[in-house]
DNA sequence: GCGAGCAACGTAAACGTTTTCATCAAAGCT
DNA sequence: AGCTTTGATGAAAACGTTTACGTTGCTCGC
């Protein structure tokens, strides 16, 4: 019942091969058998065959994105940078979300053996191991938030360093100089590198001080239970920043609990720019990811990969953040805000 | 240098008729002549052509889903339902979204061609004669929040008429009678059904009330405008219900502008619970929808389709949608909360 | 012990493209 | 005019599977 490129070149009166070429564009038809042709393959609704097509060609025009169990709008964010992107350079996009466990994510990137050209992988679950056992080394591929350097992949990170490093330059503008930092998961990699940004500028700026930290876990709950454990020491931190925005809304809870003014009494920030950020009172300060840029900086990277495969397919690059001052940090009660770069404040 | 199924037969020393059919455990071979082949296969790492395979088959294993430019928890939400159910049952998932124009969705619908054995779709801007244009009559295909009951296609729809219809008895029950609603777009389905819905239960439950409506368009900004309006008023509503959570939030704000206290002086209520609904104070009572649940079902329908076609595909579901109470509605004031029904509360 | 039946296995066609190669006509060159 | 070049077109091979159809050898019932 489907019609198919023989119908076509019975229709328009030519072989096959002409209509390949004529639809494909390769030239070697004259411009009016082209136009017969295409009348008729438009006439006849004619779609050609993927799958036949990319049997030949070894190009299925699809990439892939594995990527582990994300919410809300970084999700939503991601996908929507990688698809722009993506049909940009005429690919569809293979999602298989939702891998938490490494089997799972193995199977996942087995099933999409062959069904794409190339694939972009965030999870923090893969090691070098897992990729030498279940990514076929000839598949183009850009990894994000990886922790890997192997020199043989593509590698596309957000600078949670200098992100972290320029807010704590912020907070120390404004005047506070007993900044705490609640940290993320021990084995989570932008949290690593947020506290590595964290102790490296308390270091530079403030060499005298030893910073108080507490460790949380990302969640809300670990934040309240972090902004307890501070107030609950002898001397109280000035500023809070904490490794991610919903830590800093627990956070938030507890000082309010303990009848504290944010900022007036506990100066506060986040990270990630969660739209929530801009909705609890005080608005909160925080560093923004430009999510959608992230996705679209990763699947040009890839495109790019495809398209000219090659030995230069290794490579790391960095996607800068934006601090974002808003009410918590104490910068609008401040005489004169000072320090910080790339800051923005929201209109 | 990829390897193929003759790979495996030479390696096996069978013909690739027995390949096939050990791999594909289709019978008519050894036990021991199929361990064999599996062994062999591992050996080689052997993963069999997609393309090549659905070319014959004429199945690609790989549903689409085409979805408007969506945001946040409801993108993901949707989107994790869908591949949760879709990996359940083997399938890839080929995500094409932020579709905005007509003709943007028409050419994306027409890519997925050939590459997809059944499709997803979810777009206010679809109607009957782009569905009969763009869709192949005999590709499986289940419509989301849908107006169109064409009887050709499977339809899923949130049950928007019940959720506000619940929400208005609950307004009622905790003793709110002048109570206000802020109208979505008027070209969108969802919120035409949640103005139907209220009109109705107040047509029911107040029959010589004539409620204020006034219009809106789902954005923050537009919520602002009409809690504005409302306040403006000589009578001042005892409760505004909003047909979406942002406008809600953007009520808050005209109603905190003027002073007054929420719920104390006026009760608010959204519709869908987005995340921030729970973070604005007083937190936002509203109708939660289970989005996750939509993907779900919707990808069961879909799988349902296309493993047993037939002339029974067209068929309307509805997915209920329950109300959180929550502080902005007043009910944790009143007396006596009576009314409504499936009413939840958070923990 | 012998034909029938059956299970295991192999051969080859088919799926719908792209692409190489050959063919052929027209046009350009000397 | 004769030869070469060029450009358009067609025939057929190839891509990697699945599957219908044969072929083989074995078992079973008599």
């Amino acid at each position: 019942m489907t019609v198919t490129i023989k119908d076509v070149a019975r229709e328009a009166k030519v072989s096959v091969a002409s209509v390949s070429r004529a639809l494909n564009g390769a030239g070697g038809v004259t411009t009016a058998t082209e136009k017969r042709i295409r009348e008729a393959a438009a006439r006849l609704r004619y779609v050609p065959h993927g799958a036949a097509r990319s049997l030949i060609t070894r190009r299925t025009h699809t990439i892939g994105a594995l990527l582990p169990d994300l919410h809300g709008e970084f999700f939503s964010e991601l996908i929507r940078g990688i698809d722009q992107k993506a049909r940009a350079h005429g690919l569809h996009l293979l999602v298989s979300s939702a891998h938490d466990g490494v089997d799972d994510a193995a199977a996942a990137l087995r099933a999409m053996q062959g069904r794409v050209d190339g694939i972009l992988i965030l999870s923090s679950r893969v090691d070098e191991a897992f990729l030498k056992a279940n990514l076929p080394q000839d598949l183009p591929a850009v990894l994000l938030n990886s922790p890997l350097e192997d020199g043989t992949h593509a590698v596309l990170n957000i600078d949670n360093f200098a992100g972290t490093y320029a807010m704590v330059r912020h907070l120390l503008g404004v005047g506070h100089e007993r900044i705490a930092f609640v940290t993320g998961p021990k084995d989570n990699f932008d949290a690593q590198q947020r506290e590595q940004g964290f102790r490296a500028a308390m270091a530079e700026f403030m060499p005298n001080a030893s910073p108080r930290i507490v460790a949380g876990d990302f969640t809300e709950r670990s934040g309240l239970r972090a902004g307890r454990e501070l107030l609950a020491a002898k001397s109280r931190p000035q500023a809070v920043f904490a490794a991610n925005d919903m830590m800093a809304v627990g956070c938030l809870q507890a000082f309010r609990e303990a009848g504290l003014d944010v900022p007036g009494d506990i100066a506060l920030a986040g990270f990630d720019d969660i739209p929530i950020a801009r909705y609890v009172a005080p608005p909160l300060s925080t560093v923004r990811v430009r999510i959608a840029d992230l996705g679209r900086n990763a699947m040009e990277l890839l495109a790019d990969l495809i398209e000219r495969p090659g030995p230069s397919a290794a490579s790391v690059h960095t996607l800068g953040c934006d601090i974002v001052v808003r009410d918590s940090c104490g910068a609008h009660l401040a005489r004169n805000a000072s320090g910080g770069n790339r800051r923005s404040s929201d209109p």
